[in-house]
DNA sequence: CCCTCAACATTGCAGAAGCATTGCGCAATA
DNA sequence: TATTGCGCAATGCTTCTGCAATGTTGAGGG
């Protein structure tokens, strides 16, 4: 579980750390709003620990300007002003819980876990054929169920082609999706690759095929 | 509700006591640090009210002791310093909260509250696979009842692959779980986590096992 | 109708890239 | 300070992958 800590607070900062370090959570740890402006939009935290009090404004007015980018980590403010309009505004900007210090570690945990026990498993596109499905995030192919691990060229191909299933793909278009513009390749790699694919295809699934067309290019078609 | 009270000052002791038995709590009373050890190894206390100056140390020091123990039971630290640092040397020892003296019984009586309510609160989720569970709010991997102790690192890869178990995970992925913005790695250590990790399933379990993927990541699956 | 040639298919191979494993020294931890 | 964890680098190994050689297919022309 990866957490960014915003903490202008040195002492306090590193106690968490510590602290936060002992649950096993791997904690990136910002003191201005700035910083954590960049951590934010780089990286990928499973949770935000958010203090109000910063030294360049109100940590607050971090929370619309990550969603605003599409970002829906779980944001916990920690905050030494208890009154409940505090607590209406950070939830008003997006925030998705709220601490007042001082708190106790055991709290300030247990809401964490809390917000972190709602799935953060990010639907990636998944793309079907037959009995084969490809996870276009993850880049794996799965075969009723079963992972089908394909190196990476074989997996570029299918992918190529798994996008236009039941039509034809150029070979020009599939030689661009499988090497970049870096590979000059100056043989029938492509054609290798193909090969290969279709006999693993032909072992996993049965169901699809890949056609040659010549002159023209491949396609792949679910046989009935 | 169990309580232990370490607390050496005689008036203060019995006081507190009579007023938590009024709250029908069961109170163990230690006067010294060594007492408050033996008490805290050979019972099973709700929470333990600790005073930081006893005759023989420090009482925070009885925190990382009960803690390396495996003992995880909440710790209250009383103390008559006020500053915040003292509150930084609590996290940082492993207590979950902390009440300067002079208090009032009813702040006390709140915090001891929002410590015991946390049993309720934490349903701790319980990931399986194979014969090893893994259970993410008290980070402990059992094998067939055999408790299975990893360092930080591997556990972490363990977790993250535990949760899409079956599953590719992505390496960019799993450095992401596993190392944070301050760990530099410019080398294989990744690499290096997975095959430890690899070995210790391998001697414990056996029925699980992590497959590399080139120029992919990993995943983790069940052996039948 | 068959021959020919070009385009595609398949397979073995060798170089390369990526991964696995291990020992070592430093650093954090207890 | 003793121990454990950790990152790093060296080494060996597996798998990938581009290539070429050889086999196969199919369309068009004789």
């Amino acid at each position: 579980m990866r957490i960014l800590l915003v903490e202008d607070e040195p002492e306090l900062a590193s106690a968490l750390k510590t602290a936060l370090r002992r649950y096993d959570m791997v904690v990136d740890h910002a003191a201005s709003l700035l910083e954590a402006g960049d951590f934010a939009a780089s990286e990928n935290y499973d949770a935000i620990l958010l203090d109000r009090q910063l030294p360049d404004g109100d940590g607050l007015t971090l929370v619309p300007k990550i969603r605003a980018r599409g970002n829906a980590t779980p944001v916990l403010v920690l905050t030494a002003r208890s009154d409940t309009s505090d607590k209406v505004d950070g939830l008003d900007m997006g925030a998705d819980d709220y601490l007042a210090k001082p708190f106790a570690f055991e709290e300030l945990l247990a809401r964490l876990r809390a917000l972190l026990r709602r799935p953060a498993n990010v639907q990636t596109q998944v793309i079907r054929a037959g009995d084969l499905s490809f996870d276009l995030g993850h880049r794996e192919v799965m075969v009723r169920g079963e992972p089908l691990t394909l190196p990476r060229r074989e997996l570029l191909v299918l992918e190529a082609l798994l996008r236009r299933t039941g039509r034809m793909v150029q070979r020009s278009s599939l030689m661009e999706a499988v090497f970049g513009l870096d590979d000059e390749i100056q043989s029938n790699a492509l054609d290798t690759h193909v090969s290969r694919l279709r006999r693993k295809l032909a072992e996993a699934d049965g169901k699809v095929e890949i056609n040659g067309v010549r002159g023209v290019g491949y396609l792949l078609r679910e046989i009935s």
